[in-house]
Parts: structure tokens; sequence; C-alpha cells
DNA sequence: CGGTATTTTGAGTATCGTCAAGGCCAGTGG
DNA sequence: CCACTGGCCTTGACGATACTCAAAATACCG
């Protein structure tokens, strides 16, 4: 399992069938936290202890991180690839309930058991921290509890923005307000958004069909379909089954129902503002 | 507007047509934050300092506590009441996201705007902290800001585990997920559960079918069609429009498409457990 | 070039959204 | 005390959408 798709790795499968468990590579590389932006305006002192509780590991497209139930042993940053946060229904249905890329948080601290699986959609380098050292760092340093708070916040605005896309009544407007949330949330992303001919801008969607299904509360086949008929409209041009050429950023916001006070101005230009920093 | 139906109180209106602002009524009384569990283990002088800058603000049903996109000027606990988290889109359909209860906490610290509007579902009652103040004590007291982050963790997993609800194919389903979520996440709030014939548990549904529908992603119309449809199954009885009697919580468990690993043990067991707790 | 997994398409059925009308309940005013 | 009013909940009918099962087409891998 694990099938890396050439120069498009996907995730290990839309069910996730050959799952396997802490096959991680722990690797002696410096963790150079200081990546993360968010990070790397803490004080100097607080950084050096992170980093003396830190290892970075990786794990392979399909693997489990953390099961639902777990009393998770560290606390981890993302440094690269996509997670999927999800749960596991008795009828088989596995919802996703979110995707976390580069800088992002997951685990629990001071509290109870994970509440979501956490697996690899890509291959991933983690960082991880040990919990209760972190833990006792969270106490002592104000600003690093502010960073991790400040954090969480963002997450929780996520999560309920997704929310809203999950809950359009059709799955043609989940589909839209998937592939515009893709544009902003994963605009930093390595190789998810790439100038497209003229103005329109060229989605990489970074999950199969399958996962897709499991993330919008539906079926692949609709996925497809529903897809297809963004395609019809002129919204879109699907160039290859994960690369999506936006044509017409109104007609996707408007199949998406947009919220009102767009306080983030124009999409289209946040997206292209975003786009080609990156490039 | 606000109308409320004798013994059966809600919301102002479904559609909050006629929502208001600001009209809230700062009371002197005393702020006894120690009602509220978690904020009564802090120690004595953050919870004097806490005291010191609260005041208790009441709004009625239907009222716009903030509003998306504000920069809001207090941080928010709930002393009593129901709120209801949404967006409203451009199309007119209003999505909500969370409904908060007694002890739940909300507001921005550290951090941009609001991005959802906090409506009061029911009268409500708010224990107020100015912004600025409350951000220097966070920073000033670990503990304080241990409580208010383990707080944020469980507002995130609640979200998802609502968004899994959501995301349940058949509405059917859905509003089976929402009872039973019902029944864990308000256990806690006055007149929620209560005792019914023998084995049987009622749950009182704090909201209307217009905020129902709204929070499921669907119409009113098919709330009714669904809620009755688990009542001709056998799985509830609808004793008024906001009573139901709960009797095969494993029916409602299936039609929810329960998850895996039933960390909780029995649904029905937990239920009862903190059912007869607030009687 | 074949094998496999993924994506797409097709046909039939179930479910849901929509529009419209009727019923129920509480509060109001005669 | 009773008819009236307004809000909410329910029911009905019909078209649109989505799920299911099945099969074909495509992309990817060695």
């Amino acid at each position: 399992m694990a099938m890396d798709r050439g120069i498009h790795p996907r995730n290990g499968s839309g069910d996730s069938d050959g799952a396997t468990r802490d096959q991680d590579i722990v690797t002696g590389d410096v963790c150079n936290l200081e990546i993360i932006p968010q990070l790397a305006r803490l004080p100097a002192e607080t950084l050096d202890a992170m980093k003396s509780m830190c290892a970075i590991r990786r794990f392979r497209a399909g693997q489990i991180l953390l099961d639902a139930g777990d009393q998770p042993e560290f606390f981890g940053i993302v440094r690269s690839g996509i997670l999927r946060l999800q749960k596991t229904m008795l009828d088989g249905r596995q919802q996703i309930v979110g995707l976390m890329v580069e800088g992002d948080m997951f685990g629990k601290v001071f509290d109870g058991p994970q509440q979501f699986a956490v697996e690899a959609a890509t291959d991933v380098e983690i960082f991880t921290l040990l919990r209760k050292p972190f833990e006792d760092l969270l106490l002592r340093s104000p600003e690093l509890d502010q960073v991790v708070l400040v954090n969480i916040m963002n997450e929780l605005d996520r999560a309920r923005d997704w929310m809203i896309i999950v809950a359009n009544p059709r799955v043609k407007g989940r589909l839209a307000g998937f592939i515009l949330f893709c544009c902003t949330r994963f605009a930093s992303v390595h190789d998810v958004l790439q100038q497209g001919a003229g103005s329109a801008v060229d989605v990489r969607i970074p999950i199969g069909r399958s996962d897709l299904a499991n993330s919008l509360g539906t079926r692949p086949e609709t996925i497809s379909r529903a897809l297809h008929a963004l395609a019809d409209d002129g919204s879109i041009v699907i160039k290859r089954p994960d690369l999506i050429e936006i044509c017409d950023f109104a007609a996707l916001g408007s199949e998406a129902g947009e919220e009102e006070l767009p306080t983030h101005g124009s999409f289209k230009e946040l997206v292209r503002s975003l786009a080609w920093r990156a490039a």
C-alpha cells in the first residue's frame, strides 16, 4: 500500500484499508521549529526549550499517527504534508472532520483522550513534542501558551467554516465551497495553487475522490457528477482528476452560498495574492 | 418578538427577523463565577481578579450579542440560557454552527475578529469580562490560561462531533444524532433531560424547528417529517413538539451511524447516570 | 503492455427541497 | 367566555437531487 502516484502523491487509499501504525522514522535532524512563522516569534529561551524536547518523525501516506481513544503521548506540529482527522462509523462510513497542513498543531494537552484518529493523507513530517514536558513548558511560558491558544481558536473557526460547507444542501455547492476553501486554507501549502493560463488559478486537490466524499458527507460517484456539473457550467476545467482550473470565482462563490459580510474582500484577489507567494 | 410560550420558552424566532442589538441589561449583581465548576478550581486571587473585571449582562431571546466581523469588546462565559453561533449566507440561509450553554466560553482573545454571530437562543445571562484586562490576566495566570485552553479544545472536539452529525447523508440520521447529542452535551443544562416513564428518557429540545433545520442543514418541513418517521419506527415518542421521549437508544444510535470504539460505554447508561443528577 | 486502482457513466429508486395549504396553541380583545 | 390573530408545526404533492448497484473507461504502475 501507500502507493504514490508519481508526481501526484495521494493518500494511501480512500478507505485506508491497509493503514498501519507507528512505523515512523525518527530522525536525528535538527528541529528547526522556527520555520513555523508563529513559533519564530517566541522568545529564544522558549524556542530552545521546545527544541530540546522535540523530534522530527516521518510517516508515510496512510499511516495512523494517533487513534481515536488514545491518550496521545505527544503534541504534534505539522512540518510538511497533509494529515486527515477522521472518525470511523460503525456502518463503515469514514467521516473526515479536518485536514491539517504545515504549521497546524494537533494532540491534547492537560486533558482527556484524542477524539479523532489522525492519519497521514500524504507522506508527512511531524515535529513531535513529548506531552508532559510540553505541558510544563506551557505553564511556564505565557508566550507559548498564547500561540497555542490562538492556533486552536483559529482551528475552531476553520472547523466551523468547514461545517458550513458540509451543511450546504447541494453537493455541487459543497464542492464549490471546498475548492474555494482549498484556495485560502491551503494557499501556503506547496504545490496546491499554481498559476493557470491568463487570470485562471490551478488548484491541485490534495486528496482523492473517496476522501473528498468522506469529507463532504457524500459518495465518490456524486462527487464526480457534481464536479463535472461545475465543469459543464464553465466554472472550472478538470485538467486531470486531481487538477482543477478555476475559471469563474464568482460562480463558485454563488454555488457555495457565500456568506454575508465579505470581510475578506474579493476572493479572487486574495487567492491571487497568496498563490504567487509560494511560487 | 421574543415571545415565550408559557411553560415552553423558546428562541425569539426561527429566522431571527426581529433581532435587535445591545439592549442588554447590566446588573449590579455579584459575579459568582465560582458557579462554573472549571473556574471554581482556580486560585482565589485569579478568581478575585476576574470578578473585579466582570459584569453580568442579560439578553433576551433573539438579541445579538456579537456580530460576525466585530472585534469583540468582551470575553463571555454563559451563566444561564442558550446561545447560538451562526453565519448568515447571501442566499438568506442561516447556518448554526454551535450552541453554547452554561459554562461555555466565547469571544476572541489575542486575535482577529469574531467569525460568527452570537445570538441569544433563549433569554440568557452572561458573565462578561472586558477583553484587554482579561488578556492581561491570561498572561499572568497559567491556571486560567489552562482552563481557557482546555475549554476551547473541548469546544473544538464538539464542533467536529457536530460536523459528523451534520454530514450524515440522511436527515433522519442527523436528527437521531442531534437528539443523542442533546443527551450528552446538554445533560447538565437545567430542564433538558427528565426521567420518563420506566427506563425512558425525556429530552426537551431547546430550539425550534427552524433553528433545528438551520443547525442540521435542512428545512423545517424535512425536520418534521424525519422526526415523525423516527416516531413511526418506535424509536421516540413526540410528547410535545419540543418534548421527545427516547424509547430505543440503540435504534437512534444505529440511525445516527454510531461511531466505532464505544469509549463511552453504553450510551443509555451514560445518559441515565447524568440525567438524575440534575433532578 | 498488462494489472490494478481510481474515476466516470448509466439506470432505477429513495430522499429531500419547494410551494402550498391546513392544524394547533397561546395571547388578545371584544 | 369566545372569536380572532399570529406564530409555529404538520401534511400533501411534485420536481429536483442524491444514493445504490453495476459496469465501463481511464489513469497509473511496473
